[in-house]
Order: C-alpha cells, then sequence, then structure tokens
DNA sequence: GCCATATGTCAGCAGCGCTCACATCGAGGG
DNA sequence: CCCTCGATGTGAGCGCTGCTGACATATGGC
C-alpha cells in the first residue's frame, strides 16, 4: 500500500507512521499485561514507538480512553477464551465448570488485564459488557435446562447464577490479589482448584 | 500541653501543626475512603491541613508508605467488624454466616477502602495480614467443629474454608467491581445476598 | 495538480512526587 | 537559665507526567 523506501540510503524516517493507532494499542497492551496499568506512560509509549510524545494524542483523546481500549481488547480475549471452554461441553454442569475453569486460568495468567477489566468502572458498565450480558443470560439458561433434566435443584436460577459467579470470580479475584493460599499459582494449580471449589458448591458444605 | 495564645491577635498560625502525622493519616484516611486511592494527592493533602507541601514527608516516607498506613487502619477496621460478628453466634454455620455478611456489608459500605486493603499488593501479604492468618485459622477450627458435629460433611477443611472465601470475597467485589447485578446495593441487600449465597453454598447447587 | 483533512512535531503549561538547604521550635543538659 | 540539638516545618526547585495549541507534512478526493 505504502511504499516507503527499503534499502536505500539506510533509513529515512518517514514523517507519518502509517499505523501509529494500532502500534499504540499494540504496545500499550503488552505493557499492561506485562506490567500492570498503572506501570502505562503515554510518553514512555510514544518513546518506543518513536513518535513525538504529543503523538499519541491523535488517536485516543486521552490515557483513559487508552486504557478503555486495551480494556475492550482484554475482555474479549476473555471471552473469547469462555466461549471456547463452554463448547467442548454438552450437560450443563460440565459446561458450567469449564467456563469456572476458563475463567480462573485467564486470570492466572493475566492478572493485570484481569484488574483492568474489572477496574475500569468503565463508561459502559464497569464490568465489561463482552463478559457479562449475552453471556450471562447463556448461564442463567443453562441453569435452566439443568433444573428441567433434574440435574439443579430448584431455587432462583438468578441466584444459582449470582452465587456461581460470585465463587468463580472471588477465586479468580483472590489469584490476582495474591491472597497467601493462591499465590503464584500455575495455569494447572488454578485449573484444579476452579475444579474442585466448583464441585465443593454442587455437592453443597452443610447438611441442613 | 502545648499553649498556642488562642483568644488574641486574631490568628498566629503556630509554626509547628503539633500533630500532623495523625492529622493526615486522618485526612488520607477520609479521602481514600470516600473518592478512592489514586485521588489521594500529597500536595493537596498538605493544603488542607495547612503545611507546606514538604511537610507531610517528615511523616512518611512516600505516598506508598501513607497509603500503606492507610491500608492498615481499614484492615483493622474491617477486622473488629469481622470479630464483633462471629462473637455474636455460636454454632459453626450461623457463626460463619455472620462472618460473611459482615465482610460484604463493609466492602458495600466502604468500597474504596476495600479495594485498597486487597490492591497493596503490599510488603507484607497483598491480603493484609490483618483479615488473614489468625482469622483464618479460626475459619478452619470452625469447620472442624462443624465436621465433628455432623453438621458439615467430611471435605478437606482447607478446601472448604477456600471455598468459603471465595464466594465470600468473590460477592464482595462484585460489589465494589460495580457488577450490573449487585451495583449500588444497599448495605440491607448487601447482607439478605450474602445470606442467600452462603446458604446456597450449603445446600449444594448439583444433586450429583 | 490542488486543496481539505488526517496525522505528525515542537514548545510549553500546570500539577505531581520528592529532595535539599535552611528556619523554627521544644526539651533536656551544662 | 541559657544553649544546643533533634524533630518538625518552609521555600525553592528538579524531573517527570498528562495534555494543549500553533504549526508542519503527507495523502486522498476533486
Amino acid at each position: 500500500m505504502l511504499c516507503y523506501p527499503r534499502g536505500m540510503p539506510s533509513e529515512a524516517k518517514p514523517y507519518h507512521h502509517g499505523n501509529l493507532r494500532d502500534a499504540l494499542l499494540d504496545a500499550a497492551f503488552r505493557r499492561v499485561d506485562a506490567d500492570g496499568a498503572d506501570e502505562l506512560n503515554m510518553r514512555e509509549l510514544a518513546r518506543e514507538l518513536g513518535v513525538s510524545s504529543a503523538a499519541p494524542f491523535r488517536h485516543f483523546a486521552d490515557k483513559q480512553v487508552l486504557l478503555a481500549a486495551v480494556a475492550e481488547r482484554a475482555a474479549s480475549l476473555l471471552g473469547r477464551a469462555l466461549d471456547e471452554a463452554s463448547e467442548r461441553c454438552d450437560d450443563a454442569l460440565t459446561q458450567f465448570r469449564a467456563m469456572a475453569v476458563a475463567y480462573v486460568r485467564f486470570t492466572a495468567e493475566h492478572p493485570a488485564l484481569f484488574r483492568l477489566i474489572h477496574d475500569s468502572e468503565g463508561v459502559s458498565s464497569g464490568f465489561v459488557g463482552e463478559v457479562s450480558d449475552e453471556r450471562r443470560a447463556k448461564l442463567i439458561a443453562l441453569i435452566i435446562e439443568g433444573q428441567n433434566a433434574g440435574l439443579i435443584p430448584d431455587a432462583d436460577p438468578e441466584l444459582i447464577a449470582l452465587t456461581s459467579e460470585a465463587l468463580t470470580h472471588g477465586l479468580a479475584r483472590m489469584i490476582v490479589d495474591r491472597h497467601p493460599r493462591v499465590r503464584d499459582l500455575s495455569s494447572e494449580d488454578a485449573r484444579k482448584l476452579a475444579l474442585a471449589t466448583t464441585q465443593l458448591l454442587q455437592a453443597g458444605i452443610g447438611l441442613s
């Protein structure tokens, strides 16, 4: 598309970057994933990409907007992981457990992204929509299906969904918050733990 | 102790504040509680207290240290709430539920403090010790007691404790993260929800 | 080919955390 | 009783940040 002098008088850096917006998003994403959102620095980012420190603001109104874009990307990554996990199962219970595992595993592998997703208090929703709306509907459907099949007791499906989400989200959060009991978990260990706890939820803890 | 001229030639502001350290801690605490940790600003804090912007650094080596002090205070507040809640019960199960309620209620009333406590990744522990060690031992003891009394099934007590913590912590986190389903809960609603979910955990979700 | 527009640059503002040399005060020893 | 010393506060200032506005440059539609 663009044709800059390729091999000639060494490097004549073009005035325009060509694809700065994407480059910024990529770099920001990597930085956040590696070091956390508040290590992100607009000027440094510009330096890395070899542009002036004002350039990024042509593409993102301010730092928050950039972070929001990163968060959205992260959320869609998480969303894909959840979808893939649930597609590989059929009955309601295993499907739910697979999603829990995927969720927890994602946070064990990308704690900073997970934080960003939930800390953003974003304009849109806080909990970024991707992880929420449609997926939530799906979960509820799953629960009702399970109830019809006699696999799940007849409590309020909303409450069951909320409890499941809370358990999963809580385990995930404990990992990123570095709770002593689950600190520095390998993603395999995270998987096991997600399985064990959701299983326990299904079995119940009290005999009352 | 100190005697500054009280009613005389109007206001002769004393050179020394008298109790700057505590005043800083108080002000910082209030600010964080009200607006969140990253709205805290050393210079502004100094202005509020009528001292120079360098003064705070005589008492807190840097901003992180101040925040750590605030976090510690917040954690001990939470700790007291948990203790008071559990002292009012006797049998294991209700005691556990009371603690869950207290935990969730605290976060509904002080979301920013809750965030600070867990985000600090503090030198000491991340999960601030107060909420963790002794209290955790207590929870495990509670579970074993419950098992001996035949109230709780014979799974690994560690796992049961972890699952319970995850559920509670998760519900709390969903509140501060402003999950759409639990956004802007009154502390009474938070109480109800904590009760309902922990009850569900005890009953179990699957019939397997 | 020409112009509107998107995209980049440079210089600079205000605010931040933090530091250093110096001022002021209270307490305790000569 | 004074005098010194350490604790506490001040003022100026450094380096950094996010962000802005005026200006430069490249590019796509006429």
